[in-house]
DNA sequence: TATTTCACG
DNA sequence: ACGTACGTGAAATAT
């Protein structure tokens, strides 16, 4: 068998990476998804391969003749995108690390180096593959050179192979034609202009009949189609350079040592560092070499008798700090029961030396154990550790105000992460790299000790950037506040809600016989697929729009285009009622457990702008705007003898853009009158307070909410089916109106982009990497991100003020009413009915006093038998 | 697992 | 010439 080597078109198959794949960065915000797609389409093809020998060759980008012949003719090429070209350096280190050859040459392109290579390789006997993402290099095939083209499609990456006889069926020419044909019909993409009016067809046509430009050119008279011919004739010169352009050299001159290319063991310890660097996760696995040694991981220890529990224990009584966690049995376990496992132990760390995994079993109890790690959180110093919520399920906090929530420190310094894990924190703020391999006990320990270790680190951190205060009197507190919440639960009728069900489930049985009447065809109406050609295919509905895989059905689509076909009313009637029906009748009930309530999370860790998020089930979006869904609402119930206290704020958000702006005018005006909406419409439009019509106040609102949101022309117009100049004009008049909100606006950005981050009026950052990208719609986005991250996110902390302040004084008074749910602007308290003038009072002022703006804080509040009646 | 839709603020 | 409003989560279908 002969040898073979794989030869790698470097920029292209890192430009085919860039733009194939998601924006992707590490933690150090260095992009990383060329660089990544490039390394999996590496390893894919090396797998399948198994060449003896690799390189991979790039470009010198100093200006090449074939570049400047082009650029004199056509100006300057696009210049290559920040994002990917922060990325080359990089890639050529990994490489490096790995032990594979580079070949570059300064005035010659990576075309000329894998052609010369490959000719070479073949003289030598090798078989020779060409990874590339440009047809360019057809030229190349052989029936010892394969070109390989991979494409990637929905994700996957598969790959077109090309020898000299699969581009004559495919291209009707053989590869050295090849360059004939391109010197013809020319190709942008290759800064190749051509031959003007010859194209694909034309090209290949003349080629396949005369094999070469010369030749053609010597019968140029008797060419067909008589437009070609002349073209010809007249840009000979034009043919004559592009076929130059386009031919790849094979016999080039560079320095190139076959020996350097064989593939040794590209799995090193320094490739392992980069890709550890690069958080390529999936990618760690390709490698068996261990990590080195780490000074900390020998001090750990596993402890499973009971005497060393108790000295270990009785040692960390009273320590200045101590970082813990408990973990769950799950070795044994499917992980479908992993929720259900048992305590297993709790890794505990009072020093850098004192670190242990403590395990349950015949000598130690469960019971025992947490008892005492909740009596060691009482004494210490500090007590770190991650998610302290729901370690809560499992220990007592007594002093509250020692505790360290490693989790939400690490989410105040970047709330845009998806998860706060030990391995992320212990790599980002002590260079710890954990394997994941390790057994659980050693994981156990790491986890103890990077609650303990970076809870200082992390501490300072948060004091630089001023997010001290914000974390240790509003975060901290709202863990237990949150935790509490989640313990009260909310009650909610099971049986209500299954006739709830089966009301609904008779009308959609109703609604899906009349649309399949209606449509003359039985289908799966939920199915946006099925919908689409039913809609637009079949029942030739005006102009199908918008989205990537097909025909949109989205209703704000559904009723712009086709508003007047009965139909159309029915399919959303009938999403809206399955939606109803599923989401919320059916999906609800699964949640109530033995006590009657459902006990929804609470995650604080989960918006990049402050917010609180509700999981399992969402208790934050229970409809509200259509009566048909609102009464699911009444559901929603006190226990006996309690009534429900529901409270929000009234249009906090731009209350909150007033104060921050300091526009006088938006000020006073706020201070007046509470219908903020018309005397927007009534400043913006002129108009006498009590003389603004419907369609000026809803115009206002919309405007009102554009600029909250970051406001853009094309959005507006979007939301009220407007012009996109008209909606520029609102926008431009809103801003004359209040000139301070322009200014304010417009200052934020400009912070933001020196910066790279937002800030609320509490200090809560929010990076916006976006605004540095060079791709306009990334940046807008970014844009508008920067405008409304402060603002939602001021808002957030506002009531995150509120429930703390009002959890605390209902506990303090010893209250039997206690606080169920938060949306956003909204709080509901179940309050025991002897109470309710008191809680009313607790309620109303710890919300209106929270901040202290500009403008005043409205509340509206009402009582209700339940949460219908009581918003 | 990804996409689409729709519920909320 | 580009193509979007900000922030979430759940369910159903498609892949």
């Amino acid at each position: 068998m002969s040898e073979k080597i794989v030869l790698i078109d470097g920029h292209s198959i890192l430009n085919r990476a860039f733009y194939g794949l998601p924006e992707l960065t590490n933690s150090e915000g260095l992009h990383t998804n060329a660089i990544y797609g490039f390394l999996n389409i590496m390893f894919k093809i090396l797998e399948e391969e198994k060449p003896e020998y690799l390189t991979v060759a790039f470009d010198v980008h100093a200006p090449t003749f074939r570049h400047m012949m082009y650029e004199e003719y056509k100006g300057t090429r696009k210049p290559m995108a920040e994002e990917l070209r922060e990325q080359v350096p990089v890639i050529k280190e990994v490489l490096l690390s790995m032990g594979i050859k580079i070949a570059e040459c300064p005035g010659l392109e990576a075309d000329d180096i894998l052609g010369t290579i490959a000719r070479y390789c073949e003289g030598q006997g090798m078989e020779v593959s060409i990874i590339s993402g440009d047809r360019d290099l057809l030229q190349l095939a052989t029936e010892h050179v394969k070109i390989r083209i991979p494409k990637t499609k929905q994700g996957r990456t598969e790959v077109e192979d090309y020898y000299a006889k699969d581009v004559v069926s495919r291209y009707q020419v053989t590869p050295r034609e090849f360059i004939d044909v391109k010197a013809l019909m020319g190709d942008t993409a290759d800064n190749i202009p051509g031959v003007p009016s010859i194209g694909e067809k034309t090209a290949t046509k003349i080629i396949t009949e005369y094999h070469s430009i010369e030749n053609a050119y010597e019968h140029v008279s008797d060419l067909k189609p008589p437009r070609a011919s002349k073209a010809l004739a007249e840009h000979w010169d034009m043919a004559v350079m592009s076929k130059e352009l386009a031919t790849i050299q094979v016999e080039a001159d560079f320095p190139y040592e076959l020996s350097e290319a064989k593939l040794g063991n590209i799995y090193t310890e320094e490739a392992y560092a980069y890709f550890q660097r690069l958080q390529f996760k999936n990618l760690l696995s390709k490698f068996d070499v261990t990590a080195p040694a780490n000074k900390v991981e020998d001090s750990f220890a596993e402890i499973t008798g009971l005497r060393d529990a108790e000295k270990i224990l009785k040692d960390a009584e009273g320590a200045a700090c101590v970082g813990a966690c408990i973990f769950k049995d799950t070795e044994n376990l499917l992980p479908l029961f992993a929720s259900h496992a048992e305590i297993g132990g709790i890794g505990i760390c009072f020093d850098k030396t004192k670190v242990f995994c403590i395990r349950t079993g015949d000598e130690i109890s469960c019971g025992w154990l947490l008892d005492r790690l909740s009596e060691i959180s009482a004494s210490a110093g500090r007590f770190a550790m991650f998610d302290i919520k729901a370690a809560m399920e499992y220990m007592q906090i007594s002093r509250k105000e020692v505790c360290f929530d490693a989790m939400v420190a690490a989410y105040l310094l970047n709330p845009l992460k998806s998860d706060y894990t030990y391995e992320d924190v212990a790599r980002e703020q002590l260079d710890l790299i954990i394997e994941e391999k390790s057994p659980l006990w050693v994981r156990v320990c790491y986890e103890a000790y990077t609650a303990y270790e970076a809870s200082g680190i992390m501490l300072s951190k948060l004091q630089e950037m001023r997010m001290d205060h914000l974390f240790t009197d509003i975060e901290m507190p709202l863990v237990f506040t949150l935790y509490d919440m989640e313990q009260n639960g909310i009650r909610a009728e099971g049986e209500a809600l299954r006739i709830y069900s089966s009301q609904l489930g008779a009308r959609i049985t109703e609604l899906e016989k009349e649309i399949y009447e209606e449509t003359g065809e039985s289908f799966n109406i939920n199915s946006p697929k099925q919908l689409g050609v039913i809609l637009f295919e079949k029942l030739k509905l005006p102009g199908g729009k918008k989205t990537k895989t097909g025909y949109s059905t989205a209703a704000n689509v559904l009723e712009k285009l086709a508003p007047d076909y009965p139909v159309i009313h029915k399919i959303l009637e009938y999403r809206q009622y399955t939606k109803l029906k599923s989401t919320y009748a059916d999906g609800l009930v699964t949640y109530i457990q033995e006590d009657g309530r459902i006990h929804g999370k609470f995650n604080q860790t989960i918006t990049a702008t402050g917010r609180i998020s509700s999981t399992e089930p969402n208790l934050q979006n229970i409809p509200v705007r259509m009566e048909l869904g609102r009464l699911i609402r009444k559901v929603f119930v006190p226990e006996d003898g309690y009534i429900f206290l529901d409270a929000d704020y009234s249009q906090i958000e731009l209350r909150i853009l007033a104060h921050c702006s300091g526009d006088q005018r938006l000020i006073e005006a706020y201070k007046e009158q509470s219908d903020i909406h018309r005397i927007t419409a009534s400043q913006v439009f002129h108009v006498p307070f009590d003389e603004v019509t419907d369609l000026q106040r809803r115009n206002a609102k919309a405007v009102n909410f554009g600029i909250v949101y970051g406001i853009s022309a094309f959005g507006l117009s979007e939301d009220l089916s407007i012009g996109w100049k008209e909606a520029a004009v609102y926008i431009e008049e809103y801003f004359r109106t209040y000139p301070g909100i322009k200014l304010f606006l417009d200052d934020t950005v400009k912070h933001a982009k020196e910066m790279g981050y937002v800030v609320t009026l509490f200090g809560r950052r929010r990076p916006v990497p976006e605004l540095s990208s060079s791709n306009y719609m990334q940046r807008s986005f970014g844009e508008r991100v920067a405008m409304n991250a402060p603002i939602q996110g001021t808002a957030a902390d506002i009531i995150k003020i509120a429930m703390v302040g009002v959890n605390r004084r209902l506990k303090e008074q010893k209250l039997k009413s206690r606080l169920v749910l938060q949306v956003h602007d909204e709080l509901l308290i179940e309050v025991y009915k002897p109470e309710l003038p008191a809680v009313e009072k607790i309620l109303h002022e710890e919300m209106e006093q929270a901040a202290d703006l500009d403008v005043p804080l409205e509340i509206d509040m009402h009582t209700g038998e339940n949460w219908y009646e009581a918003k």
